[in-house]
DNA sequence: TCAGCTTAGGTTGCATGCAACCTCCGGTCA
DNA sequence: TGACCGGAGGTTGCATGCAACCTAAGCTGA
């Protein structure tokens, strides 16, 4: 998917993402740019480019003395990054009913959720297809925006994925980790799936909203069980982001 | 506004988007960075990074052969980014009545809303009371996403405010120019505001939330009005951005 | 006349040097 | 003992030089 010769910009920008979302740099930490140019083998004129871009997407917070640090989210934060996809996804299927083409346009969100289905067939249940259903859901929500025909919501979406705990499968592997198994969280996504879908076909946009609202919700009570054990966070994408308790300075990394 | 001296980056970013929207740039130009770094004073190096922020804020579009083009919007984009604002501020209302501390909390609303009520005094209806509705106005919306206590839904907002078009006052202008005063759609919009503001107090969540949507669409038959006239487009700020017409390629390039 | 090649000009992306700034530590004085 | 001050080190923000790239014009040949 890259048409071009990565850039120096663009793999300053990739390490950066990766080094915050692996919880290489700590939240709070300010980041050192010569230090990052020896890291990731750049010079600092791309280097400087991708903090700032990652600082758009709200990954770092530029310091008022200059420079950046790795930013700190709160519970409420995370929870209302979730909400708001919710609220996307809501308007997103709502335009969808209103605006697919037919049931032609809507093969490949049909097919996508058929897909699904096989792969919670009970003989096919197996953690090698744990990948996969994360690449299909992301797929099918992805599908919906497509549908919706809206680019300025298309933008909006992909900017509030941009927090890695915010996205569609974010917390399967949370959930796989407490219960042992992913299939009752799936087996309940997937239903909403369907109902989403026949909403859809049906052009009922009211419905649509109310049922992708629901699924989004159902991710903000995933975040509730992680809560409730510890270290579930651990599992989480770029849940090293995320600062427990009341303390900022103790996420800081003071130690 | 600029506690610290104003950097050369921001200088550029501040030039650079008024050129944009005072369309001393023309959509789909390509962008000269010899050209703007004489135009602005600045050197390349923060000019880059202005540019780069710019196109995160939408306002231009990288090129596949590097550097970047003025980005031209569709209708439909336009409208579906006005949509977006009303989706953004239905949720802000709906958590606001969910989230509001009391009436305390609520003195910031209503008095903006008590200052808009007074502007529209049969007595006080002057021209010269244009600019202060609009900052009244934006900072009502403001105060919204400020209750609503999400600050994921105030970036989201932010960003969505970063084309010019889809401010909470950008067709005021438009409406003065068409029907010769402001009054009527203004008094429209005050109604809308005082029903937002009851079912906030009320801790109607699902009304509020309708209501700031059917805020927002009043925007939008602003913006159908605006279309049946000549040069009407003219008078909205960013205005010169939209591209008319068939040539939907032109305006299709979105990432 | 038109397609294809060549070359010159201009542009972008990147690397690096420099000056101003902030931070931090040690010393001094009340 | 505690607060204040000064200097050294390190860091950021900015300016500029260089090489690779894209673009476009002009020439050649069929």
């Amino acid at each position: 998917m890259s048409p071009r010769p990565i850039s120096q910009g663009l793999a300053a920008t990739l390490g950066l993402r990766q080094m915050i979302i692996d919880g290489e740099l700590v939240a709070g930490d300010r980041l050192s740019e010569l230090a990052l140019v020896q890291r990731l083998g750049v010079s600092r004129t791309p280097l400087r480019l991708s903090l700032a871009q990652l600082e758009h997407e709200g990954l770092l917070e530029s310091l008022p003395a200059g420079g950046f640090a790795v930013r700190a989210f709160s519970i409420q934060q995370v929870a209302d990054a979730i909400d708001l996809r919710g609220v996307l996804e809501g308007s997103a299927a709502r335009l969808a009913a209103l605006r697919h083409g037919g049931l032609p346009d809507l093969a490949e969100l049909v097919g996508l959720a058929a897909q699904i289905d096989r792969l919670l067939l009970p003989d096919r249940a197996g953690v090698d297809d744990f990948g996969l259903y994360v690449e299909l859901n992301e797929r099918f929500h992805n599908e919906l925006f497509r549908l919706a025909c809206s680019d300025p919501l298309s933008d909006a979406y992909q900017r509030a994925l941009a927090l890695p705990f915010a996205a569609p499968s974010a917390f399967i592997a949370v959930q796989t980790d407490l219960s042992g198994s992913w299939y009752e969280t799936v087996a309940l996504a997937q239903q909403q799936h369907r109902e989403l879908l026949e909403a859809i076909e049906l052009r009922d946009g009211a419905r649509a909203e109310l049922v992708a609202r629901e699924h989004a919700s159902l991710a903000r009570s995933n975040l509730d069980d992680a809560l409730r054990a510890e270290h579930a966070l651990d599992k989480l994408p770029g849940g090293t982001l995320i600062r427990l308790g009341g303390d900022a300075a103790e996420a800081a990394g003071v130690g």
